[in-house]
DNA sequence: AATGAATGAGTGTTCATTCAT
DNA sequence: TATGAATGAACACTCATTCAT
């Protein structure tokens, strides 16, 4: 259902057009299908129409996609990877309470999630995740997983360093992550409601979480 | 778009069937869209089949939805009300810690969150949603909204109490709510990896808020 | 496909309802049809919208009427009963010239055959005869032929007297009702044009025809 | 409504099939359309039957024709645009009486109007034409009224030449079409009675009117 | 490689007709 | 007689996919 675009190794190529420009159709196709996914979902997304929105023709997708699934898993991939690049997470500095250190981290990763779409497309893979397992999957592993290591990474030298009672997060580091993941499901599935602040909430959360380490020095 | 049905006020008799067996059909026909649109999905439900599972024929919906959409929103609706209809939320006792009051009274209302099927119809709302967007500002009013209020009416208790930092709780309720929501979507959207524990996730959710409130005495 | 009314001689009734409300019930059955034939089409009129507007439950149609097409069969039925009823038509004084007596006739009857909805009903035979032959060879035994029986009858006399060339009109009758026919249609079937006076065509049809007979006094 | 054929402009050549076939598979399609509509009428016509005619798949239709009823009105464009084609209309020879005139070139016409369809084509128009009342005044506009100026026309000429009594007719001039009209309807409407001689009923007609013009020089 | 006309399975919805009450 | 809830055959229309060009 993959349809990895064949390796762009430099073997007996010539005759036909340049891979270049093979994988310059495939990326527009990749795009469009972003784009109209997220707009309108999978089901209501016409095929027609992203190859019209690619400025393509309908059977040129076929020719680089076996499915509309497996467009759609190509999409998600894509922004997986998009994501992911980007990543080069900051170390904390040798004696910087690790409070300080996602207060200022997090801020620009959570700019990251909201303008890669990323926000919409955990939504999007929710919503068809059922119907195609194998994409919520790659979802999973590509972003989620790496997500939670990171998480349990820091927390046990927030555990270590006594600023966060021993276990309960490096347990269960979905805690870490699901104040940002809800409401900003909150206010992409509310629209009509008042936005939640999801900054302004991930930092009360510290405050909560932190409570502890921050209050015996006192 | 709701399609209520119309008030069993005690008018003049109808000749034909009785209103009773009217109300039972329209249940039988809510419970099937209801299994369906969970296990299929809203767009891959077919009208037919939601017939077929209620034992009804295909005309007999149209009778008391206008619509898929109206069959869909009168499921919503549904649950929503299943849910709170078996609300009776007890209080804490007067001395019990905030925490322990928790942990009495959660893991009920978690169970009914799993199987009332609440999970799944979030899962649903959200996959919708985008195209629905009323049925999901009413699932906001009647199951989010007063939860939220819930928690700021326990979350001010627990912050008077010196239990909990003031502040922070109160202000973004959605704290509350999210380590449960999220590894429910967690378990329900990637069914391929080894599930989280919902409950014990709660729990050490708890003895990380109140980790401060713990630890000052000792 | 006629379903005729029981005939209501005298028999052993008693038991059950009166004869006198069943032929109400039927009779209200064929008003509600020829209003919404005539409004909507035979196609386009649901059987339950003619209960609705006889003030009866759908079944009962069946009880008068075994089919839809019965039902039509019986609305054009009493209309052209209806219309020939009021036939009454005057007798020419003894030497009243023939054009003076149509001039003098046929307007009432126009005013009848507007207004008793024959035309329409014209239309509406016109539209569904090829589908229910049996309708409108009815409607021509009834309607039509009577017509052009009289019109024969007065073609002769009018050929008799001389005001008309011997031949030509009992011959083919038709042509007679031909321009009230081709002006009503025209009106109808083009509400969108500048309606036609159907009077005014006739009159000058008449002088036309009577040309010879006006002329040759001169 | 129309669904027009793109212009057929020579612009960028297409690539994949070529602009003929394109416009033969319409044409089929049309043709099927006018075969099974006058067969069967507008509403019992079933679109899957018109493409299976054509000998093409169902959704074929769609791609030329964004409607049932846009396919009707191209079937109704067509049988009136095909009829215009073949006017050609010959003119009166300097001295010929009108009345030979229209004996030498009505039966023609008459032919043509019989075997284009044409007559069906006006009782289908009649039977769909208060539903789709644009394709309705198409017909008048292109077929109708054409006819009506050419009779006044010739209906000046009989006058100038003292064959006709002035004015009736030039002012009238459904008059002249009329009896041509409701014979072809009633030989088509009640196809199981004894078919009216179209021709000889025009002819006698023609006496009636010229019998003035007929009789003055005996 | 690229195209878009052609395809036809699949779906929501309507409505004449039936029948238990 | 009267009713109206229930039925399911029927139909217009959509859209992912194919393939001749």
């Amino acid at each position: 259902m993959t349809d990895a675009p064949p390796p762009a190794g430099p073997g007996r190529r010539r005759r036909g057009p340049s891979p270049a420009k093979t994988a310059a159709t495939r990326r527009a196709l990749v795009e469009a299908g972003l784009a109209l996914f997220l707009d309108t979902g999978y089901g209501a997304t016409r095929m027609s129409d992203v190859a019209l929105r690619a400025g393509l023709g309908k059977g040129t997708i076929y020719l680089h996609f076996s499915d509309k699934a497996a467009l759609f898993d190509a999409v998600v991939r894509e922004v997986a990877l998009r994501t992911r690049a980007q990543r080069a997470l900051p170390r904390p500095r040798p004696n910087e309470p690790t409070r300080d250190f996602l207060r200022r981290v997090v801020p620009p990763l959570l700019g990251l999630f909201r303008d890669s779409g990323l926000s919409r497309v955990i939504l999007l893979v929710a919503s068809e995740g059922a119907r195609l397992p194998e994409v919520a999957d790659v979802y999973r592993q590509v972003i989620i997983d790496p997500v939670l290591r990171i998480v349990v990474l820091y927390a046990g030298r927030a555990e270590r360093r006594g600023e966060l009672r021993a276990g309960p997060l490096s347990r269960h580091p979905l805690i870490m992550v699901a104040p940002v993941v809800v409401t900003t499901l909150y206010n992409t599935l509310f629209a009509g409601a008042a936005p939640v602040d999801v900054l302004a909430t991930f930092d009360d959360f510290l405050d909560l979480l932190f409570a502890a380490g921050a209050k015996s020095p006192a």
